[in-house]
DNA sequence: TTGATAGGCAAGTGAGCAATTGCCTATCCT
DNA sequence: AGGATAGGCAATTGCTCACTTGCCTATCAA
């Protein structure tokens, strides 16, 4: 897969991760709110603009979806790129070595 | 579990994940012998020092365990910690939220 | 013991990335 | 219309990290 280095790179920051939590706790969440749960449950003192980034950075990862309603964007976490991860090495592969997935 | 960040961090380098692929496919390499071979499959210029630093990364993150043998020194692929990645977010927790895994 | 092989340590460099700051657009409410 | 709310864009900064270079140690074979 082309975007496996988007992936591994998304899943590389700790507040990224920390957002993937925040996601799979609570889906359909505003940027605000993940802002607001970020500094109030994991003291993370990040602006809004930082959270914003973060969230682009998962959404190329296929990590997050987004859908707009009026002013609202809201997030939902897809955890289904997560899959591969597992079945690159966990998986002992007896076909053919491929060439450079990353 | 403390080391999250080592994992990920371990991860996130093509060329690492590309280790990782010829660990998985032949255990027990020197590194002269990882070094030749991301230069013959997979056209990677890299000095021996790279894939050492490399190799200390991924054996930081508990995903290369290695023995000595003489002046040979082997590595093995763990894939064990890879677990924890799709536990953490493909199993919707009913628990308690964890604080800051990361 | 000399040379060759296998590997390690440490400093320096360059690029990528997280995060901030400042300003702008869009939507809703009154 | 005007203010408030929700979000976006772009430039800048500082730091982490991948990679190289140079030199050193350890093991084995002649």
């Amino acid at each position: 897969m082309v975007v496996a280095d988007d992936l591994f790179k998304a899943l590389a920051d700790p507040t990224r991760r920390t957002i993937l939590d925040e996601l799979a706790e609570k889906s359909g969440q505003t940027l605000f709110e993940i802002c607001s749960r970020l500094s109030m449950k994991h003291q993370l003192g990040i602006s809004r603009q930082g959270v914003s980034q973060h969230l682009a950075v998962l959404e190329a990862a296929g990590l997050v979806e987004t859908r707009r309603e009026g002013r609202y964007k809201f997030h939902d976490l897809n955890t289904a790129p997560l899959r591969q991860i597992a079945e690159r090495w966990l998986v002992p592969d007896t076909s053919e070595p491929e060439e450079s997935t990353s």
